[in-house]
DNA sequence: TAGATTGTTAATCGATTAACAATC
DNA sequence: TAGATTGTTAATCGATTAACAATC
């Protein structure tokens, strides 16, 4: 129901922001806000907030602003969370267990199925509750069950062995936390990256930065 | 050494990736590269690899183009990879723990030199060679040695206070993996996001709206 | 020297901000 | 009605790309 079928990623990477800060209004019994108000929350500028909500249409009412409770669900609407798209966890080390134990996939549009590990003494353990099975069980289980979305917390060098296998399993879609540029070998992926690396080596160059005293 | 002082974050936030690139070739034996061929590999334009590397200087040679591990070294120091800021990890949960053991914190400007949690029972236990501190034992632990950076693993709910005495104590830099806003507190802190939940409705938004069938 | 490739300026493109008429 | 605030168009700003003279 977009108005326009363009939206850049610019834009679509500030909803879930939008949607955080609304969730909190609506928890703090919040009925109403103008985008002023909820720009400056945000930090952001009031003009940000109208043109970005309104690359999805008219939720404000004029003279009156938006009601967070509707504009939240549009937005949950929007990015799409009542979905339930099934996702398999590839790797149960340290970060593959975090990403497991952490999420709160259900309420992110996601369940996840199952989780894969090539290490024989990882099968069978449990990561709440999906039980580890070994690697070579994944093209079995990609068969039997409607797989949309790999989450890859492996090291770099395994990756793209198993990025092959997954593609050619029909999974397009990628969480990935490793050290590999997906898109570079399927170019038609769906990828988001979690890069840890990347941002602390970016926290580190701007703690550099922010020392600097002008001479 | 920068020729212009200010740099964009969309340019800082490509050095590591260029780093990520150019350590790969280096470790491939490959000593030149032209910005045309970086190109190809990073799938961004020539034209931005050399307008992104002269914002720090002319590291290429005309006619020849950049010599790999030269290059590589450049962007390390720009990066500041070899500093050694001496970081603290508040929150030994499940995130903190994968955090602490994942990362090769020294190879990335950092150095992990201490954990600490609220809960009785994680105190005493070790991750790495970090062992875990009570909370209460922070005040006296930031007095007796210098602390950089912390890294936030701690739920939301807990943030605001942490945050609070944290900031008292001269902590201006942190890593944050909290759903919390810090830079809305205190405005002259530096601070990297990692809100994986934020990234994970992003993927959810991008895979429903692949699906789309043009009508 | 001729060929290759940079550094840098100019042109284009896209994203953000400002302004204001429409309207609740 | 008057006041408030949106939706939207126009102006500005910044980032990306193209072009080419400089030079190895």
């Amino acid at each position: 129901m977009s108005k326009s079928d363009h939206i850049s990623m610019s834009v679509i990477r500030r909803l879930p922001r939008y949607y955080r800060f609304l969730s909190e209004l609506y928890e703090q019994k919040i009925d109403r806000i103008s985008s002023t108000k909820l720009a400056q929350i945000m930090n952001i500028t009031a003009s940000q907030v109208r043109q970005d909500l309104n690359c999805f249409g008219g939720f404000g009412h004029q003279g009156y602003g938006y009601s967070v409770s509707q504009l939240k669900d549009e937005i949950k609407n929007i990015l799409g969370l009542n979905n339930d798209y099934k996702a398999i966890l590839i790797g149960s080390g340290n970060l593959g267990k975090a990403v497991a134990m952490h999420m709160n996939f259900e309420k992110l549009g996601f369940e996840l199925i199952a989780c894969f590990d090539s290490n024989e003494e990882k099968v069978g353990t449990k990561l709440n509750n999906i039980s580890v099975k070994h690697e070579n069980e994944l093209e079995e289980f990609c068969r039997q069950n409607r797989v949309d979305t790999a989450f890859l917390c492996i090291p770099r060098v395994c990756v793209e062995n198993m990025l092959d296998k997954l593609y050619s399993l029909g999974i397009k879609n990628y969480w990935n936390f490793s050290h590999y540029d997906i898109n570079a070998r399927y170019s038609d992926a769906v990828v988001e990256n979690v890069h840890l690396s990347d941002n602390l080596m970016t926290l580190c160059y701007r703690i550099n930065n922010s020392n600097q005293t002008n001479i």
